[in-house]
RNA sequence: CGGGGCGUGGCGCAGCCUGGUAGCGCACCACAAUGGGGUUGUGGGGGUCGAGUGUUCGAAUCACUCCGUCCCGACCA
């Protein structure tokens, strides 16, 4: 490509509102332009990047075994009734009506149309198993789009789903979609990380999640650095503790004025973080004898919603009680709370069974109780893993003890299971002539997450230094004073022709600017491979080849230069 | 959804408090010089100051409403 023929437009200043480096550096390379809110076009620089991840992963889910198809983004309201979300699902789902008031929504996802398709378009179990994919827009309307592509409202997915007569089947493809993925991650040149995840609301069974690792990312992963396991902090589990110490200290009613927080009354009463508690009220399930429940958590621990949405007395989503509801049950204010004379059920953590001695509220305003002890002060309450991991806790396996890591999530894996096939009655008859339903796995890739990711993990001072996999450009070639020199415009040139020849996908920057602009613009582009052309050099019988992560440039050959490139692209 | 910040040419910003003819840098156009790390000079073009209503002789500036946008929060009692 020449440059003089593409569309480029780069900027000097970073724009106000972008906030993460990979936001950053996408507005100042023109890789990206925003519309609206979560909504963003992908200029010709960007979408080179793009069509290049879309390549690898088009290519891994064709060698998986995965068919390609393209569903509409824009799906029937009967469909989502049909399966049970069109109320299931909330404001993130895109409703409109067309003129006849029909209601459709703009696709999040895509297992209602594709469970539809199979079960018009499948007939025999033989047809089994059968895994189909696409690459397309979705739209999620999120709360908080943010971070550019990163988490834009519409956006770019490879969605995959599979079909099974059978669990075995299902662990079978679920297992080469992991392989296909680890394959397309590592073509991509990330670091990343395969994590258990949670399987979420939609039931299922097994869920891992691929995370590239970034400081910047929004999810952080539980790693155990001296085994294999690795976890979603949603997910990663805590053990049970055992029996508490012996109890030390007498029970004691205090005054507490005015201590509201944990740190207030660890602070006021230099009591030791480990040993408060924090008691949440939150609603309870529907039909549950009251309309809140108590959840206790250490003081120095947090509470792992996605761990109580899963209590059976909790509702799902999770929602915390309100003020008002809480004093005419419990007759104390948020911050007074505790296990002593609590009128309605309670779950406390592993952790928050296994303690002595502690503190926590009376249930009446401005009281707490010092030296609570489980069985001599109050029956011991059912425990449950209730909270984050943190580092240091022991590792689920045994194997040692977790550390965190923080990660962007650009894959996941999942066995759905039978819910949808269930619910738009996907059967098939198998080989005794027996109706069966079908099971489900379904796996997502975020193809723009996946380039604002890669940048996200590569760049500098100077701009983006993409892996090779996925740079707009492979080679740029820069021809110094090209305007006054028939000598360079002629070298740059041949050599263009030359690498277009041998199939490397070069840039000519054939543009009327001085070398400075030049070399800045392909340095915050981040082109791998650079080749610069001057007077001075060929008169040498050399050209200068700079690598983006070299230091410094290299007088080489013509020959070797065009070999350097050539391999590197082949690589 | 709650809180906060910000909306002034394509981008980055000043001006607003204390009302009085809309400015700077980058980018853009023309000409000249320069020609290996975002050159220099001269001369230009481009803005309903987010929208509406109000106060005022007069509003970018003050007030109110709305819209957009970004950040923080939405368990952490």
């Amino acid at each position: 490509m020449r440059l003089s023929q593409f569309h480029l437009r780069t900027y000097k200043e970073t724009p106000a509102d972008a906030e993460v480096i990979s936001h950053q550096l996408m507005l100042r390379s023109g890789m990206v332009r925003r519309l609206a809110s979560g909504l963003y076009t992908w200029m010709p620089m960007g979408l080179r990047s793009l069509r290049k991840v879309e390549a690898i992963v088009r290519e891994e889910m064709n060698r998986a075994g995965s068919v390609e198809v393209l569903m509409p983004s824009v799906q029937p309201a009967e469909l989502w009734q049909e399966s049970g979300r069109w109320n299931k699902f909330g404001p993130e789902l895109l409703r409109l009506q067309d003129r006849h008031q029909r209601d459709y929504c703009i696709g999040p996802t895509h297992e209602e149309v594709i469970t539809d398709i199979v079960r018009n378009e499948l007939q025999s179990y033989k047809q089994l198993p059968a895994s189909f994919y696409q690459i397309q827009t979705k739209f999620r309307d999120e709360r908080r789009p943010r971070f550019g592509v990163m988490r834009s409202r519409e956006f770019i997915m490879k969605d995959a789903y599979s079909f099974h007569m059978t669990d075995a089947s299902l662990e079978t493809t679920y297992q080469a979609m992991h392989d296909a993925y680890c394959r397309i991650f590592d073509r991509l040149g990330l670091r990343y990380r395969a994590v258990l995840a949670d399987s979420g609301s939609i039931g299922g069974s097994a869920s891992m999640e691929f995370h590239v690792l970034a400081d910047s990312g929004e999810d952080a992963i539980a790693y155990c650095p001296d085994s294999s396991y690795a976890a979603n902090i949603e997910r990663a589990e805590t053990l049970p503790q055992g029996a508490p110490a012996a109890p030390q200290e007498a029970l004691r009613q205090v005054d507490t004025p005015g201590v509201r927080t944990i740190a207030a009354l660890v602070e006021a009463h230099s009591l030791p973080i480990e040993k408060t508690v924090k008691t949440l009220m939150v609603k309870a399930a529907e039909g549950h004898e009251t309309p809140i429940v108590a959840l206790m958590v250490r003081g120095d621990h947090e509470l792992n919603e996605v761990k109580a949405e899963k209590l059976d007395i909790v509702a799902a989503p999770l929602e915390m009680a309100d003020e008002a509801t809480i004093r005419r049950l419990v007759g104390a204010g948020p911050g007074s709370l505790g296990p002593i004379n609590l009128p309605i059920s309670l779950v406390v953590d592993y952790a928050v069974a296994a303690m002595s001695d502690f503190g926590a509220g009376a249930n009446i305003d401005d009281q707490h109780f010092f030296g609570i002890n489980w069985g001599r002060d109050l029956p011991l309450p059912q425990s449950a893993d209730l909270r984050n991991v943190q580092p240091g806790d022991p590792s689920p396996d045994g194997a040692g003890t977790l550390e965190m890591l923080r990660g962007i999530e650009v894959g996941h894996i999942f066995q759905l299971g039978r819910i949808y096939a269930e619910a738009l009655s996907c059967a098939l008859l198998d080989e005794n002539g027996k109706p069966t339903v079908l099971t489900m796995g379904c796996y997502g890739i975020g193809i723009g997450r996946i380039v604002a990711a890669a940048i996200e993990q590569n760049n500098d001072s100077r701009g983006i230094t993409w892996p090779e996999s996925i740079a707009p450009f492979s080679a740029v070639i820069c021809p110094i004073n090209r305007l006054k020199s028939e000598t360079v415009a002629e070298a740059a040139e041949a050599l263009y022709q030359q690498l277009l020849d041998a199939g490397v996908d070069v840039l000519l920057d054939d543009r009327p600017v001085r070398p400075g602009v030049m070399f800045a613009d392909m340095e915050l582009i981040g082109i791998p491979h650079r080749i610069v052309l001057s007077e001075r050099g060929l008169a040498a019988g050399t050209v200068e080849y700079r690598h983006r992560s070299d230091e410094q440039s290299q007088d080489i050959s013509l020959a070797e230069a065009v070999a350097r490139v050539g391999g590197s692209h082949e690589a």
